[in-house]
DNA sequence: TTGAAAGCGCTAACAT
DNA sequence: ATGTTAGCGCTTTCAA
């Protein structure tokens, strides 16, 4: 049975939620609803045997405060609205559960959608959020469509744009360079002499830029010219495994180094090469991305990219209160780099 | 600078989202504020003319029609809550991603938010999100405060329960039952011929529950006694490799077949016994749990059980929106089950 | 097909 | 320390 349908809830009225109000409990201690809404957000306000008889109402009650009515009435909703390509990425999980966690510290909520990898639905998405009415914003990547600048500028509302750099943000930036990353990959590839080399990228634009910069930047430090696998899915195990058969397919003999877009994609080839009876890294040599936990404890260990996505998430949450806060807020654009760890695998 | 202070905003009043109301839309177009809200919920009520001049009305302003106003007056949020003990692992994510597909289709959104594995902290969750008066709410886990389960009741919207199985739940539930697939396991693990075994798991309830039952049948099914080790963290590579060592630390010899509480558990073993030199499934033998997606295609595959999540969360949304739609729902437990999936170490 | 009026449950401003 | 009044921007109901 619903418990919609059931006895003790027919008489509640309209689905929805719980249908004690201020005013109710305000009767039940003898007070005005004004007075429940002063003891809730400023308890100081109130004498305190008030205070005490409308805390036995709301107990007895079980009121919850009604926080649609509230924004409405305040025009600020406690809601911070967040847009993230993929929900399943630990990539881009760790920094929101960091963020989140910040926040949720200040009294916000947030709310979550994941929209994919197009800019169309993220504008749609945008849309769904403001509607809302969220005090701030925070945004995946730094590729909007003009349509989603319009209405965020619109809604006047604090913006961080987090995992990419840019000159011009909308309000506020935080991430790294993906070109100097793949430009640091080659050089440290070069200097640890490999002259030949490829990359293996999931289907994702930043990846792909951080591909072309490494392939550019490590033929002109003196390598071969780079072989690019583009992936045709997201990041998995077996995506990495295909990705490997697909370049040993097309280049014959040992890649050399590989460069891959993730370290699920680096597993996958570490993988896919020890079933093949490949030496790691005499016979190829892997470079993966991201630094997440499991990178550390392969075997072999695995030459990886560190960004710091916790301190991201802390960062943007720390910028975007400041803005929220009386100050206003002060930087706009947070560099936070990466690193090149290198352990067994390059 | 703060988008909340330049020119281009400054005139637009407070805080928290774009000012243009359907009044104003109305007032550009020519007709009510009401007839601008039948324009946007039901088309077919206002004459095509009317129509057009309100669609450009809103086209030229950028209005964003206000959902918390609207939520306010019509006792229906739209939102829906969802909350579970982690954010960032794909056990989790994997499900609430095809539930909010599913969802989103009827024009819910899906207010998400972990709360880790305690239910003191679960309870202050449910609160903050009844406050935001969602239409019906997704619960992970059938253990709840008794506090937790007399708000939820007294807001009077459908709840649905996921992961386990009971037979009172709160309204709706969708699962599958951890002592049971504890139990099979053990059966299959003899059938294979085992007569030695352990459990890995993490510090989770319901994986005890299945490596209690696992234990307790393996045992009674004519193998030795089940050596158990729990490990003080969440799931990681880390925490399996070092489930490993625990273990063998223990008990000295080969532990023969070893039970994970799940796949990263399990990869993390395989990854420690290689570095170890010792044969899988030879020296160990090794199932996980969950089926992920790496699961099938590490070296050497897998053996592990299989819970269609997706499907999981597709039935509860559908569960869900048959609550919310006119008949108000059938059915208030599914038993989804699961399947051991039998591959190369075990 | 359109509009006027009432009210959702709060907060903000101004009393007292 | 407490109360009164006036909205917030919509949906609902009733009229025209």
């Amino acid at each position: 049975m619903s418990n919609m349908a059931d006895g003790s809830s027919r008489d509640q009225g309209r689905a929805g939620g719980s249908r004690v109000t201020m005013a109710a409990v305000g009767r039940m201690a003898g007070v005005s609803q004004v007075t429940v809404s002063r003891a809730l957000s400023d308890p100081s306000k109130v004498s305190p045997e008030t205070l005490r008889r409308i805390r036995e109402a709301i107990e007895a009650t079980g009121f919850v405060p009604n926080a649609v009515a509230g924004a409405l009435a305040s025009s600020r909703s406690r809601l911070i609205s967040a847009l993230v390509p993929s929900i399943t990425n630990i990539t881009y999980t760790s920094f929101i559960k960091e963020f989140t966690d910040r926040v949720r510290e200040h009294d916000y909520q947030v709310l979550l959608t994941e929209y994919g990898f197009d800019r169309e639905d993220e504008e749609t998405t945008i849309s769904r959020h403001l509607s809302r009415r969220p005090d701030a914003m925070l945004l995946t990547g730094i590729n909007h469509t003009a349509q989603s600048r319009r209405i965020l500028l619109g809604a006047g509302i604090p913006v961080v744009e987090i995992w990419e750099l840019t000159d011009s943000p909308i309000d506020i930036c935080v991430g790294f360079s993906h070109h100097g990353a793949g430009r640091e990959v080659a050089e440290f590839a070069i200097e640890a002499g490999y002259r030949q080399a490829a990359t293996v990228s999931a289907n994702d634009e930043r990846a792909l830029r951080r591909a072309a910069a490494f392939a550019e930047t490590f033929t002109r430090k003196g390598g071969t010219r780079v072989e690019a696998v583009r992936l045709p899915a997201q990041a998995s195990l077996a995506a990495g495994r295909a990705g490997l058969s697909e370049l040993v397919g097309r280049i014959g003999g040992s890649p050399g180094v590989v460069f891959c877009s993730s370290d699920l994609i680096a597993q996958g080839i570490l993988v896919e090469a020890r079933a093949r009876g490949y030496d790691v890294p005499g016979d190829i040599a892997v470079i993966g991305f991201g630094d997440q936990e499991f990178a550390a404890h392969l075997d072999p260990p695995l030459t990886t990219v560190r960004v710091d996505r916790s301190e991201m998430g802390s960062i943007a949450a720390g910028a975007m209160l400041d803005r929220l806060g009386p100050g206003g807020g002060g930087e706009t654009i947070y560099d936070l780099g990466f690193e090149v760890v290198r352990r067994a695998t390059a």
